[in-house]
DNA sequence: GCATACCTTTGACTCAGTCAGACATCTCCT
DNA sequence: AGGAGATGTCTGACTGAGTCAAAGGTATGC
């Protein structure tokens, strides 16, 4: 269960910061609390105890007497807020300024140590994990909604196969119940595509954002001469909505046309309706329907058909 | 800079493990470090003091008062150790079992509700980013080295027959530069495997570590009348040295031998020298060993048997 | 057998953080 | 205008997590 593994990690992110401020060393003369109260002065101006209260989650008692200190080792300097004379408006001095700086430069160099023992080749992807965490974990929901251009679209490498059947497998099991007996279907067109396949004719793309598989379809040979098939179009639900299951099967599509064939066919399930919408989008016609029982659910499977010499472009 | 992207990242995850176990509650009666002694016991035995010491990093007085106060809890036995009598054995009781138990739940109740503000679909993106971040920064600093207990085996779910055709493919690209044929032999064996499989005789087993595989292997039966096969052993690196290997191929020669079979047989390929050696331990010998040109490679096939009549137990 | 190092326990201590009460001031209601 | 209740700050009294040093027991090296 995922609720592990963020356990485990959280168990090792907080040894690891432990690890990190090795025996305080790094305040002295603060505590971890007070070195947090000084990096907010020095980040925002203009700031309130009662903001300083808000933002780090501290008892107001225990702030004050921060504050108390920190007045009397002439870090800052209290005075009555502009807006509301119950509040006390907290500015750093220079020697403040000074002492949030030091205390900056010691954590970065800890931090440095520590980022030293990271291959300088693979710190991006450090980096885009923890802003993947913060994105994901923060209250700041709003960010960084994909684009359409950051999907590229490329062959298959090492474990695509796999990650194909994997994500077939997992994710029609989630959205519509299905069971292994799909995951072996896919495995099985996989298997048949590795096995012998005519890079000239027939073809894997794997769709890919921020360096991840998000998508996938295939295009192999049909037994109906002239004819192609397109087969596992695939949309993981975190890249759906950037037109990328338009561009899976244009791909294909162009693809078919180029290499000479005359037919495009494809199967698919009435119950996946985004799918048929760009189907027909792309000109494909429904020519054929048909109950039957399949990976555990009763479905209506649907033939259709695009006609590559009829439309061109 | 990177420093300040790190430094960024580890104050937010700071304040959110501080939000997690908001004012404590979750450890209640015991504190945090209290709480942490009782994982470590509760994960390993034969736990010394000391071991406790060096693993968490406590003060020797400091851990022998928590251990005091366990005691009096009846929460743990004290005994010498039989090693070295200036140590102490430390081992749970029933009681101690059953609060490390709790305080696992209480931790996974939380970090679920925190879980269920991200979106199903974002999780394993969530996952995969934490995964990243303690291989990189996991190295030597203060990661704990798995143990053999924290794997689990289970049958497969949804996309682990998928998981471990991308496995093998990514793995022995990786390791051993093999292509893409590889891969499709593996999905051919997993298709073979979901097509038709009679639970009684076949299986697949799934080791999983803090919620995500690390390996598998597969029985299946074989052509020849009263034999099994053994299949598609794997290891993830991170799970290697954990006597996980040891431990499938024991399951899958128990399963076999309860089964019915008579003899069971593999084919593997001389590079493999840990299988190998896992091989031999459970009683295989070499039967047969032929060169072979696959999966883009020049290798050495080696067909492996073991009469289960033989050696009982 | 002596010196030294290691393991554990205990007493004495520090100091980060909490709680409750006092006092001031704001906002809202009538 | 006046009162009720909420908010902001400060102080005193306290809790309890964690550190330090000393002492006693036991191993290891010479």
């Amino acid at each position: 269960m995922s609720v592990q593994e963020v356990r485990a990690f959280n168990r090792f992110y907080t040894n690891l910061i432990g690890a990190l401020d090795y025996s305080r060393r790094l305040y002295t003369p603060y505590t971890l609390t007070e070195a947090r109260v000084l990096y907010e002065l020095a980040h925002s101006d203009g700031t309130d105890a009662a903001d300083l209260r808000g933002e780090l989650g501290l008892d107001a008692g225990y702030l004050s007497r921060i504050l108390n200190k920190f007045e009397g080792d002439e870090l800052i300097e209290r005075t009555v807020s502009p807006e509301d004379p119950r509040r006390r408006r907290v500015s750093l001095t220079e020697a403040g300024r000074q002492a949030a700086a030091l205390l900056a430069e010691r954590s970065d160099a800890a931090v440095g140590s520590l980022l030293a023992t990271v291959p300088e080749a693979e710190r991006p992807r450090l980096l885009e994990a923890m802003r993947t965490i913060r994105e994901l974990l923060g209250g700041t929901r709003s960010s960084r909604q994909p684009r359409a251009e950051d999907v590229v679209l490329r062959g298959p490498g090492p474990g695509d196969l796999g990650w194909i059947v994997q994500r077939n497998g997992a994710l029609y099991a989630a959205e519509f119940g299905w069971n292994a007996e799909y995951e072996g279907l896919v495995a099985r067109i996989v298997a048949d595509y590795a096995h012998t396949h005519d890079p000239a004719l027939e073809r894997v793309w794997i769709a890919e954002l921020d360096g991840q598989p998000v998508g996938c379809v295939m295009c192999v040979r049909d037994q109906a001469p002239g004819t192609a098939r397109l087969r596992l179009l695939l949309v993981e639900p975190r890249a759906r909505g950037l037109g990328l299951g338009d561009r899976l099967v244009g791909e294909v599509v162009a693809f078919a046309r180029d290499a000479g064939y005359r037919e495009l066919t494809l199967w698919t399930n009435d119950v996946l309706a985004a799918a048929r919408r760009i189907y027909r989008r792309h000109g494909f016609t429904l020519v054929d329907e048909k109950p039957h029982h399949s990976f555990g659910k009763d479905l209506v499977g649907q033939d259709w058909r695009l006609d590559l010499r009829a439309t061109p472009g």
